[in-house]
DNA sequence: GATGAATGAGTCTTCATTCAT
DNA sequence: CATGAATGAAGACTCATTCAT
């Protein structure tokens, strides 16, 4: 009897592997709207209405979708921190950041479709980007506190350099590539890191702006 | 005669604005793709084919919404470069941007929509933000030719900062705000600038950043 | 297990049926243009959408209509050849061909407005009326052989004849028949029969023809 | 004032000369379904609304046209009868036929389409006809009441042999050549000029018809 | 657990025709 | 005579979801 219901529950939990897996392919290539619960089954090899005892609907499976590969995302950047150089430890969380993003770019796509297009996915996706600039809310704090960089808003700019590094890789790997240059990930890692390290320990008094502005 | 053709032509042009327009009003509310022509005909009081003799499609017209919004952005930004105090000079470049972003919301809700939907949007869309990315560039490599920066990667920073202040603006204006708190524009403001500043203008030499890490 | 797929199988098979009967009724009734999905599921008592589960589109139904008729047409001319009186054999074979001609009238209407709308459609219908001639073509090529004919051209004759017989069919029982004179069927199949009898048979001289002509 | 009436006659014959001639470029190339009053005043130069100064509708000007092309085709048939050779004759007549068909086979295909689509038009199709066929039945009688050829049914005769060359001629140019064999018009002038005379002039008595056939 | 047949709402687009100028 | 702006009806096709087996 047990072993009955072990055996269904293996079955069962091998059928919603299959679909889980077939959606992450099919909102991967085709994006949240473009993607039909048709679609999925048949790359599940499943029937059509086996979709529904796993999954309420679309938005379901893709919420459940976009948990799985966030929840990497996240886990990815966790291990970078270590350097003891502030440039190759910024280096190498943006470098990390972008080979993610890179790696998932038509999920990306997806979720920001599925997010501009229903208000419960978005209101998953702003949660799910809140631990990230969160993290770097810490980091800043924690710099600010030990005196080694001067007041900021912690909070702003933690939400401003996240979204520096989310769009551009969003526009870089997500959109189609501008006619003339693809772009170079070392060259964005470079330029950001670099960016960020100054903004954070900069000191300098400077000139007038206006100048030099067209 | 002349002015037969004339009051035929003025009305035809009312006609037009008047689809164009609604066209607007139902992109800004219902987003791109829950907008309909038959929606923005019932807003203009129009019959439904009335629509195709001065559009050749949804997309059609949703290029024209767009292309003059951001012409308007785009003008917005011109003005704002001329303080002699480049901290104000920055400040008020970010405050007027996020201001026509903000009256904008749901055009812009409605532009990320479209450009995921359709590559032809995406590829205008790509090509209009290009203006506002290579003005920052110009004005990087003026300061980098005046010595009055240090040395950078003018393109990547252009494109970082940029996108910065416009994913920023969207996470704050079109997404919905997390439960909790509403944007300050103003310390959004505020925050950009001073970070945007110390990144460009700064020389000093810091410490190690691991030990501020978490 | 297998008694509720065949069940379901059987339910299907019958909607299926439903919906081709239907498309036949509506095809023959309202031609191939003005025949509308709609109309088709509502013949057959059925959604809309119901209608895509077996056919791809409008055509798809079309031909499959189209196929079942011609072979039905193609089967009738197979046991007509088998009399030993030659100009009986042809009669018969030409009445056959008629009578199911008529029983289909409108059907062949909606074909030849199919093919001339549709280049799938036509290369379909110049498929179908293929073995027709080549039928038509070995026998004449028989008869040659066998000395029974003088020469001929075989591909030719069986074109024409074929055509004759095709067309004769079409204005008279397709066509609206023109006020005066309904066609009399027996009066085609016998001046039909002897024309083609006389030309396959002939041998005589004959006088010049330019004396009798308008 | 007689001059004036006589120039703006004169300016919308002219009008309406282009309507007709640009109707028939486009009911040529298009069809008759999918060409639009549109299309034809776009190639006319005019107005969308002058076409409604002229005719009716879209089937008023296609009648007039097609009026146009089958006076130019009956005439053509009326100075080729005049050979002392029978055989040359028909040759003559029929490649004729199939010369002014070819040349006009767009507008043919568009007739059918016509006809096929509007009673009406179907109506005047048949009426064209009549006129063809019945010189052919004319001839016909005329031999017979000479002696020259055995007594026939003229009436069927005529039809059955002007519906062989009429559908002859659709089909191998009208409609798109099967994959292979293009048609070869001396071949198939020559082969219906056969059969035709043999027909008429035949007089053999023949063996049984049955031991031939497949 | 799994199946797959059935549903039916929803939208874009074309075009003949009218009529005020 | 000529113009061309406006009309609005009509039809194909997709797809999320249900439910009987």
């Amino acid at each position: 009897m047990t072993e009955g219901r072990t055996k269904r529950q293996r079955r069962a939990e091998l059928t919603a592997d299959q679909l889980l897996e077939a959606a992450r392919l099919v909102f991967e290539t085709k994006g949240y709207q473009a993607a039909t619960v048709g679609a999925i089954t048949r790359a599940a090899h499943t029937a059509h209405g086996t979709f529904y005892l796993y999954f309420r609907n679309k938005r379901d499976v893709f919420s459940r979708v976009v948990y799985q590969v966030c929840r990497e995302m996240y886990e990815a950047g966790d291990s970078v921190w270590d350097s003891s150089d502030p440039v190759e430890s910024l280096r190498a969380a943006i470098r990390t950041f972008l080979d993610v993003f890179s790696r998932h770019r038509g999920l990306w796509r997806a979720l920001i479709q599925g997010a501009l297009d229903d208000p419960e996915l978005e209101a998953m996706w702003v949660e799910l980007r809140r631990p990230f600039i969160e993290r770097t809310e810490r980091v800043l704090e924690g710099l600010q506190a030990a005196g080694a960089v001067q007041p900021l808003d912690a909070a702003v700019w933690a939400t401003a350099l996240s979204s520096m590094v989310e769009w551009v890789a969003f526009t870089h790997f997500v959109l189609a590539p501008p006619p003339g240059g693809d772009a170079d990930p070392d060259r964005l890692v470079e330029g950001m890191a670099n960016l960020w390290y100054r903004a954070m320990f900069s000191g300098a008094d400077v000139p007038a702006l206006g100048a030099f502005l067209v």
